[in-house]
DNA sequence: TACTAATAGTTAGTATAACAACAATATACC
DNA sequence: GGTATATTGTTGTTATACTAACTATTAGTA
């Protein structure tokens, strides 16, 4: 039982994450896959960063890149919190939710080109799996994130 | 059948990979995940680049860097290939020897420990679905690669 | 109140990922 | 033989990942 799971798993989400690159690409749309995470993640409302880092799992640094490109791109606005001055609220501009309602048909278009011959029965198993091999290690963030992914999916999509 | 598979792959690598690279730090290593990846492929011989490239499944500017890095570290060196003047042999030096021996352990120990709780039988869905997924999105080094992987796996653990 | 600890976010440094462009060499073909 | 093409590897650029260190602010507590 000495499986290479793990560059499997890996190669499997580089590849993965290149083909949605060049969908995104073709779409004519200039975001990369990360950009276009948190992105989506702004679409049910402003949040805090330390919210959006908790909702893609990435690290704060990387989050702050990410905010200042899409800022940069015109797609997000950092705003004051007035409650706390050491927050922001970052939400998304006009242009911002333009952008992902002319996505959401690319986006969608790719998951069930990538999940295509494969059922729920497959998600289940691919889930559950993963979630298992995370606890194993038992990264606490990893955990909840893999429990509350289970959830949030299928609306989520 | 709206399932965020990519984002479930993506996150779970991340975490796989953190915490192998934790378990390498412990270890005493000086060493990244990717180029403990690297540094175990040519443990089977010296290698060209682009034969690494295929093993790893990274691209070449990605392996030229990494081997710089190994190189500077005293644990890989570039040979001029004597057939071919546009290739270099590379291959592990008696301190890569002994660093690849005596991280074995420590490898393997960590792929049981992420793998507790798991079968056979789950190890064929992983990689049976991890497969689908790519073919569906025609990445024919990726396709290659993960049937590969099907087969050798066993074997090269 | 004053002191300490925790939180929110940024900056810096190194490594990897992907793409493009490039030099050097080897191969194919006329 | 000579030219077009393919192969091998490098360099440059931008973006992300992770760690560490840092500022500013808030919360907790003696």
């Amino acid at each position: 039982m000495q499986n290479k799971y793990g560059f499997l798993i890996e190669v499997a989400s580089r590849q993965i994450k290149q083909a949605f690159q060049r969908k995104l690409q073709l779409s004519g749309a200039d975001l990369t896959v990360d950009q276009w995470v948190v992105l989506d993640k702004l679409a049910t409302g402003p949040k805090s960063q330390v919210a959006v880092v908790e909702a893609v799992y990435k690290d704060p640094p990387t989050v702050t890149r990410i905010i200042d490109l899409l800022g940069q791109k015109g797609l997000v606005v950092r705003k004051a919190d007035p409650n706390d001055r050491r927050k922001f609220s970052v939400g998304l501009t006009t242009e911002g939710e333009i952008l992902i309602s002319q996505l959401k048909p690319v986006v969608d278009d790719f998951r069930n080109q990538g999940w295509e011959g494969l059922n729920e029965e497959d998600y289940v198993h691919l889930h559950r799996i993963m979630t298992k091999i995370v606890h194993n290690f038992e990264i606490a963030s990893a955990a909840t994130l893999m429990d509350v992914t289970a959830i949030s999916d299928d609306k989520a999509a």
